[in-house]
DNA sequence: ATAATAGTGTCTTTCAGACATTATGAT
DNA sequence: ATCATAATGTCTGAAAGACACTATTAT
């Protein structure tokens, strides 16, 4: 137990995101190999420390995600808030963890943070992937939360580049939510919701060409005003 | 600042509980009158250090609320974790709130604790009584919280007392929304939900008698299809 | 009988799901 | 012409709001 800890006031703390983004059409979240102890060679949510230079929490999480992505204006929400004396073995700790959503295409990873890998989050959650303190949990309650926003809420908008079509979009809430949305449902639902644009732009195929869609700007996040239904 | 701020992985840490009643069907929030520096003399939440001894924040929280207000069994759920450098004099300092939801008469003050005192949670929010720390900005997130959750979720059964009526209950409701509810829309949605028990008592007065329901034994909240809307 | 409130039933509105039909572009 | 996907429109269903009408008790 280190030193500091002996004060009753104070306790180990940092901030974790879990990063969300999309390959295949999947769900992955980004981890990184720990370098030092404890869990040194296991898994770890690319958060840790924050910076008292930082004025406030949020601050603070935005350089970590810089940091780690080489990203700036990522979408990102505070989650939950773990503390546990058996969490961190060097003490009474205490971790934020933070969800973020990302589009891998438009990410720059820095050199200098150690190489971060995306790992699927199925691997993660079945325990098939073993990650360091209590991530494995936090990464399912990370996933429990985008599920159920994703029924209610435009949140995997923030997984799309900066032009896609509905297609794109519908397999993205379709890989969360693990259920299929009848594709005129979903066109419906966003027309109304008239949260995105159409950017004139299309995809051409081998097929009908369809529209290329960005978001409009609006503050925050829109809430539709019923949920989507599996099944 | 205190010498352990000077180690930069640990942080001044507290929870501190926005505990909600209704007092002549209007919403309260508990507040202590706090005896030392910082903020001597201000109105303040019920909150503060975590005992190490806990095993975690839940726990640490249900030791706080036990001692403020005497109960084991309240309602509570997490809800938003405050950091900044300037929230407290003393140094970077990190807080985690709580709502939790207990029905007046049914406390007990424990004698061991400052005497708290219901604050009408309206005068809070508008600042016509000041808080310490940043308690006025957490009561207001709070109260947020609070009302867009009771337009979906039943959070606001937590403040009854063991038997009520439907009539009571919608009083909460329309309390904390702002709006009014339609009797008939309410009851249609309450028997829905199938989540009360008709206690075959009734509540006599000058009319005819209303039924006293209680919650049946359901683990956690439940999530109604739809949200109340307003006017 | 009257007042106050509870219970029932009908009608409307909103929005998601299902499904059929038409439209468009690549091959 | 065929195929794949987009767009449009119609029908159904769930659940909320509005409102009328009936039921029950105290006074």
């Amino acid at each position: 137990m280190v030193d500091a800890m002996k004060n009753i006031d104070v306790v180990l703390f940092s901030v974790d995101p879990v990063i969300f983004t999309l390959i295949n059409d999947r769900i992955h979240i980004l981890a990184v190999k720990r370098a030092s102890e404890p869990f040194s060679g296991h898994w770890g949510l690319p958060g840790g420390r924050v910076d008292k230079s930082c004025s406030n929490l949020d601050e603070a999480l935005g350089i970590k995600l810089l940091e780690k992505t080489g990203l700036q204006d990522v979408y990102f929400e505070q989650m939950q808030t773990y503390g546990a004396m058996d969490m961190d073995p060097r003490g009474w700790s205490v971790t934020t963890a933070y969800i973020a959503l990302v589009n891998k295409e438009s990410l720059q990873f820095s050199t200098a943070s150690a190489a971060p890998e995306w790992l699927p989050v199925d691997d993660v959650i079945s325990g098939k992937i073993s990650m360091a303190f209590w991530h494995q949990s936090i990464v399912n309650d990370a996933f429990v939360r985008l599920k159920n926003k994703s029924l209610y809420t435009d949140l995997p908008v923030n997984l799309m580049p900066e032009k896609f079509t509905y297609a794109k979009l519908r397999a993205a809430y379709e890989s969360i939510l693990g259920f299929s949305v009848t594709r005129q449902s979903f066109s419906k639902r966003m027309d109304d919701a008239n949260i995105l644009i159409d950017t004139g732009d299309k995809q051409f195929g081998s097929n009908r060409p369809a529209p290329l869609y960005k978001r409009k700007d609006y503050g925050g996040s829109y809430y539709f005003p019923r949920e989507l239904q599996p099944k």
